[in-house]
DNA sequence: TCTGGGGTCCTAGGACCC
DNA sequence: TCTGGGGTCCTAGGACCC
């Protein structure tokens, strides 16, 4: 038996923990950059506000609702997950974190006469200890145990428990509510496809000769209409497999046209990327940066190069990635004459930071500096020490004008209860 | 004026090599 | 007029997921 725990409007739900006074009022979260609304407290989807829509569009709309609205505070969602999962893996056999605010658990041999009761009793567990309520669904497989999520969260069938439900098997009457859109596994496009085709529901799917859906969905599809039909053949993925690839991009506060200050940004997100790859216990070997214009061209210019040593020193990195950045430019002259949007730095090629590697020419540098250049950090705050190049407070940082304080892991910002 | 970030996997076409 | 076949690497982009 599997379960599927999602934790419910995730980033609006955190952001209640220690706002209790916005417990029934519409709240929206912003992606980076206080772009757009990525989050959404119930009453808020009510009055209509869309995922995904662009903050500036519907500005007006938000004040007028009185809507409360917060920049993300990934910091604060981050440290709330972490007790969420290792609540949840305390109550199955394996675990499986899948998101941020998802994990899959496996609840073989736990021999629960009344799987219903068991996922009720994850949701109180979760609720009690965190304050974060859950949907569960449970089921014999992981894309089952996705659909009967789907219907415990919007309530596409009678639930005899508040979110929580329960699908002992493929069933035909289940399986007729959920829109094919929402299937796990079929995106836009194939949702588009097999419109097309007459299929609206995961019951239409479902119905579909094998060999079709083998043969125009490759072997993913196949997979997906096998595991609604009850067949399991995805494992939960629960020893964590190593990173393959780490990025580091943002977008920025202004668009920016001048190479000056593009070289102080991919200096300090090259810093970034090595701090994340040490954190990851990873060093990469290949290196690309990338410029991307605003919208709506949105058009990007990459260029990549091989290490001659992997390596996870922001130094080293810093300098590779100024390296593409000039050959960015060179290549293409009008790049940044238009304006860029958007800049970032990807790691591949990576392998454990344990191994060294033998040179025969060239000697990596010792990692030492890093490493105490890390620690002063996570003792003093971030930024306390930093690498002269990388400037992380310039015109063109991300705006981020309304985040929550990050309640559980600063002292300073640690909430205060006065009593009168 | 303002449109996120981070993953995995796959494919196409051009450059270049033998 | 004719001008192969195969391989790798690179950039670019598309599919899926959260």
């Amino acid at each position: 038996m599997f379960a599927l725990v999602d934790c419910n409007n995730f980033y609006a739900s955190c952001e209640r923990l220690f706002r209790p006074d916005l417990k029934t009022k519409p709240i929206v979260v912003l992606s980076n950059n206080d772009g757009c609304i990525i989050a959404r407290s119930n009453e808020a989807k009510s009055l209509g506000f869309a995922m995904g829509a662009p903050f500036f569009k519907v500005k007006n709309n938000i004040q007028r609702h009185n809507v409360k609205v917060f920049s993300s505070n990934y910091t604060l969602y981050g440290d709330i997950s972490s007790r969420v999962m290792s609540v949840l893996a305390s109550l199955a056999t394996e675990q499986e974190i899948y998101s941020i605010d998802e994990a899959f658990l496996d609840l073989t041999g736990l021999a629960s006469a009344d799987w219903l009761e068991y996922g009720k009793q994850i949701r109180q567990t979760v609720y009690r200890r965190v304050g974060i309520p859950v949907s569960v669904g449970l089921a014999p497989t992981k894309t089952l145990a996705k659909a009967a999520n789907h219907i415990a969260k919007k309530k596409l069938l009678p639930l005899q428990t508040e979110g929580v439900f329960h699908l002992a098997k493929s069933e035909p009457a289940a399986l007729n509510k959920i829109d094919i859109s929402a299937v796990w596994g079929i995106g836009r496009r194939y949702t588009q496809k097999l419109r097309h085709h007459g299929v609206h529901s995961a019951l239409d799917f479902v119905q579909l000769a094998p060999q079709w859906v083998r043969q125009e969905m490759r072997i993913g599809g196949w997979f997906t209409q096998q595991e609604l039909l009850g067949f399991s053949y995805l494992n939960l993925v629960t020893e964590g497999k190593p990173r393959q690839s780490v990025v580091f991009s943002r977008s920025f506060g202004t668009t920016l046209h001048q190479s000056q200050d593009l070289q102080q940004v991919i200096a300090t997100y090259a810093s970034s990327l090595g701090r994340k790859l040490r954190r990851y216990k990873r060093k990469t070997a290949y290196l690309q940066v990338f410029l991307q214009r605003g919208y709506p061209s949105r058009k990007t210019f990459l260029h990549a190069t091989h290490l001659p040593f992997s390596t996870n020193d922001s130094r080293v990195l810093i300098e590779n990635a100024l390296y593409l950045l000039q050959q960015i430019v060179h290549k293409h002259p009008n790049a940044t004459e238009l304006g860029v949007k958007k800049a970032g730095i990807v790691a591949l090629d990576l392998q454990d930071e344990a191994i060294v590697q033998q040179k025969l020419f060239g000697k990596p540098p010792a990692d030492q500096v890093m490493q105490v250049l890390d620690q002063i950090n996570a003792k003093m705050g971030q930024g306390t020490l930093r690498i002269a190049s990388a400037s992380p407070r310039a015109k063109w940082q991300m705006r981020q004008r309304l985040r929550s304080p990050r309640y559980t892991t600063r002292w300073t910002e640690i909430p205060r209860i006065v009593i009168d």
